[in-house]
DNA sequence: GCCGTTTTCGGCCCGACTGTTTTCAGTCG
């Protein structure tokens, strides 16, 4: 079993134990290990080899067991025995919003039910409010949350999210009771999904009523789930959970940091408060670990932070920009002032992956371009699509030397303004790992992105061996969108990343980041695994119109949670360098040939 | 189930809101 199957089965078993009523903290046991598997570094099977497991911080000698049982077995006797004991269906009924373990058991013990199908049922007939701890509204709340599992079941796109946060956030700002408000929660830390959308107001206490009775009367709100003094929940158009907390202006920066998260990250925040400071952290402040009873709420901040690097300043902690809140190493790297200066929107000083409509983009070559011009950038890289993409109207070798003339000519009118158009092409792997392009088509273009369109179902060792095929091939300078395209579903693709990677740092070739609008989670950690080996990724928004130069925003988003440096993403160089890079990225390879790996059968 | 300048037991982050019951448990973030 790989990291992911591992994390998988302890986020089940963190579940059902959860569901079994067992010790929380034994539950939180397993779910830590799921994170800490999933996101390890070091080969599996090597620590099981050379039995370190129990050197990871989370790992003891009972989940060291497991694993080891799961890398040496395949499977995991415990696992078989405690899901066989419980109904399939009961975890599927923790979707259910606010209708948690405590409550499924309840219903399963009293009514036999273990699916939503028969909980909705139950419900309808009036047996849920019967049930002691339950009554009329809970049982109407089930029946509403059924609705919403059914209805969005999925996470929302950030920049679906960003759009209906940034409305409300506009109204609030109007409000004049509003002193300052921000965006907290997983869209300020740039998640590529976002399960809901947290807002942050400071007020004073006299206008805290009269904003929260704005905001669940903002327009684009469809249903209010919870309205109190200094808290609401909403839903917003299309489906997004929405929560509004306000704070008054003194605790705004605690609350901001808190509401931001991420959980893991708070967690050790107030750890480490607790164990420097002996402070006690939460969401209004810092407060004396021995006034237990009077919280910060009361007493006021027993350190005022007027803002959030006073938060961390407190601490010990250089500011840790919200991308990185993810206790994965950050409290460590703000300790020890390691914290990477990450890159900004404004360090982007060009974008490849750019279509037009020679293939099947809704803007010229010369449209494209002056439309970067006009964002700041020095430079674009065209890549239409290959033959193969007879339906994205994809080049053949002809038209494709037809459009390198256009670019060469283009270009000599765009030198003058200290602008260019590199020239490329985003060519198809070939289910065999070989390109849709023979080598001397391919030597017209400045640079060669090499993307998977057809065959995304091929199981994950070939389609691994065929990007990399392609990755070894002397002319690919970069690898577009590495899991796949994932707005329709059925363009993601299962590939082993790691070996992805490390195949672009043997070749020395670029991998583009999920800059794309319409991806799903990408992990992250990947790309700070891109970074250790000295992978250059390349922030690009595969274009296909000039609004989509706005998808950067997303790429720059993700570079910043792979702890990416202006120096780790090649289109953050100027025009020079970036054509030097290019240059050399070829010429290597023709001094240099290696091998390529095989493909497997 | 993990962890340990209290080291093999007893802690483990903290608070708001809801619904139900009348003092609190469950859920969520």
């Amino acid at each position: 079993m790989d990291k992911k199957e591992i994390a998988e089965i302890f986020e089940e078993i963190g579940q059902l134990l959860e569901l079994k009523g067992e010790n929380p903290f034994r539950v939180r046991a397993y779910l830590n290990a799921a994170r800490i598997v999933e996101s390890l570094q070091d080969e599996l099977g090597k620590l099981v080899a050379e039995n370190r497991l129990t050197e990871i911080k989370g790992i003891g000698k009972d989940l060291a067991a497991k694993i080891t049982e799961m890398v040496t077995t395949n499977r995991l006797e415990f696992y078989e025995k405690l899901k066989s004991s419980l109904p399939a269906g009961l975890l599927d009924m923790l979707r259910i919003p606010g209708f948690g373990p405590k409550r499924a058991k309840i219903v399963f013990d009293k009514l036999k039910i273990d699916s939503i199908e028969k909980l909705e049922a139950a419900c309808k007939s009036g047996k849920v409010a019967a049930l002691d701890g339950f009554g009329e509204k809970s049982q109407q709340k089930i029946l509403e949350g059924i609705e919403l599992v059914r209805k969005f079941a999925s996470r929302h796109h950030i920049h679906k999210a960003r759009a209906a946060a940034d409305a409300v956030l506009e109204s609030l700002r109007a409000h004049d009771g509003v002193i300052r408000c921000s965006i907290a929660g997983s869209l300020r830390r740039c998640r590529e999904t976002i399960g809901d959308v947290d807002f942050l107001v400071s007020a004073k206490p006299k206008d805290a009523p009269d904003v929260i009775a704005a905001f669940v009367a903002t327009p684009g709100v469809i249903t209010v789930s919870a309205k109190g003094e200094t808290k609401a929940s909403v839903v917003l158009k299309g489906g997004i959970q929405a929560d509004l907390r306000v704070v008054a202006d003194d605790q705004f920066a605690f609350a901001l940091n808190y509401f931001t998260g991420s959980k893991e990250h708070n967690i050790a925040m107030r750890a480490r408060a607790l164990r420097l400071k002996n402070l006690s952290l939460n969401e209004y402040g810092f407060s004396p670990a021995a006034e237990k009873e009077k919280s910060a709420k009361e007493l006021g901040s027993s350190v005022s932070c007027k803002s959030e690097p006073e938060i961390y300043a407190a601490l010990d902690l250089g500011y840790i920009e919200p991308e990185l809140r993810e206790d994965m190493g950050e409290i460590d790297a703000a300790e020890t002032g390691k914290l990477p200066k990450l890159i900004e929107m404004s360090n982007l000083r060009g974008a490849f992956h750019v279509h037009s409509t020679w293939s099947d983009g809704i803007e010229s070559v010369e449209a494209m371009a002056r439309a970067a011009q006009e964002l700041g950038l020095e430079y674009i890289g065209i890549a239409d699509h290959s033959k193969g993409q007879r339906q994205a109207n994809g080049l053949d070798e002809k038209r494709l030397r037809e459009q390198a003339d256009e670019v060469k000519k283009l270009n000599t009118g765009f030198a003058k303004e200290g602008f260019r158009i590199f020239f490329g092409t985003e060519c198809d792997i070939l289910p065999d790992g070989t390109l849709d392009f023979d080598d001397e088509t391919l030597a017209l273009c400045d640079f060669v992105i090499a993307a998977v369109h057809t065959n995304f179902n091929l199981a994950a060792d070939a389609m691994t061996a065929r990007i990399c095929k392609a990755l070894a091939h002397p002319r690919v300078t970069m690898l577009a969108h590495p899991t796949g395209r994932l707005l329709l579903e059925r363009e993601a693709y299962a590939v082993n990343m790691p070996e992805v990677i490390e195949t672009a740092a043997r070749h020395g070739k670029i991998i583009e980041l999920n800059s794309h609008p319409y991806r799903l989670d990408m992990d992250w950690r990947l790309w700070k695994h891109a970074k250790e080996l000295g992978v250059k990724c390349a922030i690009n928004p595969d274009a296909h119109s000039i609004d989509d130069y706005q998808s950067l925003v997303f790429g720059v988003g993700i570079a910043r949670k792979g702890w990416l440096t202006k120096a780790d993403v090649v289109n953050c160089h100027h025009l020079k360098q970036v054509e030097k890079t290019l240059t050399s990225v070829r010429r290597e390879h023709q001094h240099a040939p290696r091998s390529t790996p095989a493909l497997p059968g």
